[in-house]
DNA sequence: TCTTAAATGCGACAGTATCGCAATAACTTC
DNA sequence: GAAGTTATTGCGATACTGTCGCATTTAAGA
């Protein structure tokens, strides 16, 4: 409880520490005036441990995992809120469906995945590197990039197709 | 035949002519070493009549009606085939499925596609103002974004989750 | 025309995601 | 802390998209 407050704390908090992630998201979640659930923050915590993207039936059997009785529709519907609360990134996946990856606290909206659109690797950018570029979406086509990527061939897949 | 040298003539020869851009693509595939059969022709054919992106399902359906003897999978492989040839823009679709979109012969390769990932909407835009970005991108990470799009949110669907 | 490798039709199949509905559980109010 | 209201869940069935193997056909070159 006392986590919550971290601007005038001087504990050991670090952003790589998962917990204090999925504490972030909860409050989050609590304030958007959604239910706290137990599949809910079993979701978030499983997503909150991954480095890269995964897809939703590996996020399933992760959670399943940790509570056997949380089942793969509850996922679904639970990586979709998550969606909607802008909370995670959501990209096509190499098998059809799309993988998942849990936004950090200290992630911007305008950050930016990159993704081969033949391998699908997601590759991070710094949001820097872009911020004009987004603005400049937004103000010529009413395109606001929020929580976007940018989908392209990577190097590797192009030297492969020669 | 003679309207393989657009170049030098002064004939009527709009780029939005269907079978303009039909015959350009034939040629390239025939460069590519590839058959031309029946089937690519009337997908291609089907494609260059098509203003928007449109699901596979779709495109079966059109190129059915063209010639019923021409089979949904049949299609899903010709897609396949001109999404390798860099014929066309492949993108991720509201029920799970791809979009796609022929490249007309006046597109460059780096022309852009902005799509909204709510509403799948896509967004054609200039290639110019981009161009530094792309470059930026090609060189900062080894990615060449290459027949890409950019994934956001667009203003309406902003507006509605408000 | 003949030959050969590629492309096709076909149906079955796999993976991903969605659905309706009854049962359950989270939150509010008292 | 008990009751009531409404959202959430588990479950199984199902739709949708795309892929596969294999026998047959066909395009392209000799």
């Amino acid at each position: 409880m006392k986590y919550f407050h971290s601007h005038d704390s001087h504990e050991q908090m670090h952003h790589g520490d998962t917990y204090y992630i999925a504490r972030q998201l909860i409050e989050k979640l609590r304030l958007a005036g959604e239910r706290l659930t137990p599949a809910r923050i079993a979701v978030l915590e499983v997503l909150s441990e991954q480095v890269d993207h995964l897809s939703a039936e590996d996020l399933a059997s992760l959670v399943s995992l940790r509570d056997p009785d949380i089942h793969r529709a509850t996922v679904y519907r639970t990586l979709d809120l998550f969606d909607e609360l802008g909370l995670l990134s959501r990209l096509p996946g190499p098998t059809g469906g799309n993988l998942y990856h849990l936004y950090t606290p200290d992630e911007h909206h305008s950050h930016l995945h990159v993704q081969c659109r033949k391998c699908t690797k997601v590759t991070h950018v710094p949001e820097e590197a872009f911020d004009s570029v987004l603005q400049e979406l937004a103000s010529t086509i009413k395109f606001e990039p929020t929580y976007s990527a940018l989908i392209g061939v990577c190097l590797d897949c192009q030297l492969m197709s020669k």
